[in-house]
RNA sequence: AGAGAGGUGGCCGAGUGGUCGAAGGCGCACGACUGGAACUCGUGUAUGGGGCAACUCAUCGAGGGUUCGAAUCCCUUCCUCUCUGCCA
């Protein structure tokens, strides 16, 4: 969530930087009007409670000097039926402003470039050249079919489309990338989690998936349970509601989950193959950072995944998101986009955030510097996506007979 | 899933209707003592919100209720422990 007391303060500066994301300022005149209406309405209820409560004490005072207490009661019940009202007044307030203040996205880093969608987004470098095949190279499913590495019907058989079922080499494969991902991270300073893959509305809310993104959850019925979309979800959330000590700064996490997604908006699209499933293996790298550095923290986070690929020797490019094409959370996201041959384009395999304290604040998410408590920055990022390494891999790989090569780096995870 | 017990501050643990945001202990911080330390003694030590100083509101697992007043009584719910059942 955005800082209220910022946008009450600053609301020029705020609805400019929000503009990036495509926020009409006249949803922020609203917010802040409803901010001012809460704090309104909340100094009318203290004010009353302040009267009740001295008098309830009072009253405790006459008891017991065994004094006559009618008048007092008269005068203390009048002062609790004129604060029903009060107390409507100022639970609608609330409510209003969390129903508005929760669907508000994060303000951009000055940083990030102005842009309407992706194809505005900035390219800030190559690494590899993509090699030039001698032959036309082959798409993954053609190459999942010659060597019997997925199983895009029975996937569907088991749950519907969008899924699908890895075998054999491929399911290896699949395996052989998590440990490889886990150990590299674990190299770089991350701790290793083995996290819940269903997680509570208060966690996807502390994340920013709720309450706005509910129909791209897939949500246990009768329970207040969600599948995950990303380990971002349960390792940023280890720390819900926790006060940190500064000295245990930064908090370096990762994981391997399955992720799951509806898709809601993606009817059409990658429809061929395994580029977008409704479950993935992803292993995700999530920082709880002291806000001084979250900075160098993002830039590490970043580095590790594209050397991730580098020594895989898949081609990439790492891609700066303009404004909007942010997502929700972020305030600085930095892709990588692996190449694919058979696709001939790039293709994200990484996204890393920053989201600076919004996440944070949805979360509760402090620690104690000196005195004072301040909201720590959350940042996270894929290192990888397991499933499109899986493709990039089998396309860039590929022999002319359609054969895969392994990697060198991944032989002794085989 | 059934039966019983219980959830109080960083931790342990008192508190069954008012002076309790909460005794006592441990831990921690500062000060005294010491050549230095331990011991001892003294002081302090929850979080969030509003004013941002005085002050004030909220919080004793969570949500609701009774009451002038709730950690304390009632209801719902979550969690933990023990026994039984079931399962990996």
């Amino acid at each position: 969530m955005i800082d209220l007391k910022y946008l009450q303060n600053n609301f020029d500066e705020a609805a400019g930087k929000l503009k990036k994301k495509g926020v009409d300022s006249a949803v922020l005149e609203n917010l802040q009007a409803l901010f001012s209406a809460l704090k309104e309405a909340n100094a009318q209820l203290e004010a009353a409670k302040a009267e009740q409560n001295a008098m309830s004490k009072l009253f405790g005072q006459y008891m017991r000097e065994s004094k006559d207490i009618s008048e007092l009661k008269l005068k203390v019940d009048a002062n609790k039926e004129s604060m029903v009202p009060l107390q409507e007044k100022a639970r609608a307030a609330e409510e209003a402003l969390y129903a508005v203040a929760l669907g508000i996205p994060n303000f951009p880093d000055d940083s990030v470039p102005e842009g309407a969608d992706e194809e505005e987004n900035v390219e800030l470098r190559k690494v590899l050249e993509p090699k030039t095949f001698a032959f036309k190279p082959k798409e993954h499913w053609e190459l999942a079919e010659i060597n019997g590495w997925i199983d895009f019907e029975r996937g569907v058989k088991l749950a519907k489309s969008r899924f699908s079922v890895l075998k054999a080499e491929g399911a290896r494969l699949e395996r052989a990338l998590i440990n490889f991902f886990l150990d590299t991270n674990r190299a770089e300073g991350f701790e290793e989690f083995c996290v819940p893959f269903l997680n509570n509305s208060m966690m996807l809310q502390g994340t920013g998936q709720l309450p706005k993104f509910e129909e791209d959850l897939f949500k246990v019925e009768e329970e207040d349970l969600y599948l995950i979309p990303t380990a971002e979800v349960p390792l940023t959330n280890m720390y819900h509601d926790e006060i940190l000590s500064a000295k245990d700064l930064p908090l370096l996490m990762t994981g391997y989950t399955p992720c799951f997604r509806k898709e809601a908006g993606s009817a059409g699209r990658d429809t061929r193959g395994m580029i977008r499933q409704h479950q993935f293996d992803k292993v995700e790298m999530v920082a709880i950072a002291h806000p001084d550095h979250s900075d160098e923290i993002f830039e590490m986070m970043v580095r590790n995944a594209s050397d991730i690929l580098t020594v895989l020797g898949l081609p990439h490019r790492v891609v700066e998101l303009c404004g909007g094409d942010l997502g929700f959370s972020a305030a600085k996201t930095i892709d990588l986009e692996v190449w694919l041959p058979g696709q001939n384009k790039y293709r994200e395999i990484s996204s890393i955030s920053n989201t600076r304290d919004f996440q944070a604040r949805r979360a509760k998410i402090r620690f104690k510097d000196e005195k004072q408590n301040r909201l720590v920055h959350t940042l996270n990022g894929s290192a990888l996506a397991v499933g499109r390494t899986l493709i990039a891999i089998m396309e860039n790989y590929q022999n002319e007979d359609g054969s895969i090569t392994i990697p060198a780096a991944l032989q002794r995870y085989m």
